[in-house]
DNA sequence: CAGAGGTCGCTAGCCGGGAAATGACTTGAC
DNA sequence: GTCAAGTCATTTCCCGGCTAGCGACCTCTG
């Protein structure tokens, strides 16, 4: 068994745990916060850019968007040029979660660091941004396996 | 915004993208392989000795169970001595999914750590671990947070 | 022995994920 | 202008996740 996948997998469900009690604590859902992220980064994006940015299809933003906006954290218009597309456009309530939002995670990344030092956490980012470089290069080209 | 929970984020989105397609070319669900390595470790355990080694809760490995028995990969039976326990067992399927399952994790690590060398992997594996203790004890330490 | 407290699995409901399929719309070639 | 190809969102279905709640069973205490 590969150790390095065991230790990744049991990080993995351990931050997600404590992200998805974080997000809670704020009324959202895990994974609602990256759309909120991007939409405070560059409201009005459409579902397909949105996805592509989070690293998930298309269907589970529409279907997280429109949760949301029945929560009343976006809203759905129509583009003005092309009818195919969508744009999400963040309400006041959703505007009003970056601060609470954006200090969650800092929290979280202070608890999920602790002990460890400053070049460490550094390496750490370095190396995970490898590995999800990796990732991205394997699932875009994917091994034929007869 | 945390640079390092966006970094996070983004490799387990993605290393789990790869993870996922690699369990399904040999006909499971991404979380059955840890019920299935959990089993082969130690055949016969109950669900809620499972959950607690796979950071999930019970009813998610009863699910899980129930499809994998469905499959034909487990069987269920009830311990004989405590009847609130139900025991699982790996069928002849179920034990034969051992070495591919294993070689495909195996593979799986040399496509995430292409292009780091060994002292960095190592590294990455001893802080994945620190930052899942620190996981660990913030579930169960929950912050009052009012 | 009786009952309270604890343990276990289970169900139901909700959620975010993906694959597959579909309809509506836009663009480009002829 | 027409039509094929491409693009986009949407829906449906299945899945693994969690919480909340419940019944069945076991253990311990008085």
């Amino acid at each position: 068994m590969s150790e390095f996948m065991d230790v990744y997998t049991r990080a993995s469900k351990l931050v997600r745990g404590v992200t998805d009690a974080a997000m809670r604590r704020h009324g959202l859902h895990l994974g609602q916060n990256l759309v909120l992220a991007a939409l405070w980064e560059a409201d009005g994006q459409t579902p397909g850019a949105i996805a592509a940015t989070a690293e998930v299809t298309t269907p589970t933003i529409v279907k997280m968007a429109n949760r949301m906006s029945a929560a009343g954290l976006v809203v759905r218009r129509r583009d003005d040029r092309d009818n195919r597309l969508v744009r999400l456009y963040l309400t006041d309530a959703g505007r009003a979660l970056r601060g609470p939002i954006e200090n969650e995670m800092k929290s979280i990344e202070a608890q999920l660091t602790a002990g460890l030092d400053e070049s460490e956490a550094k390496a750490l980012m370095a190396v995970l941004g490898r590995v999800a470089d990796n990732a991205r290069a394997q699932l875009a080209d994917p091994v034929i396996d007869c």
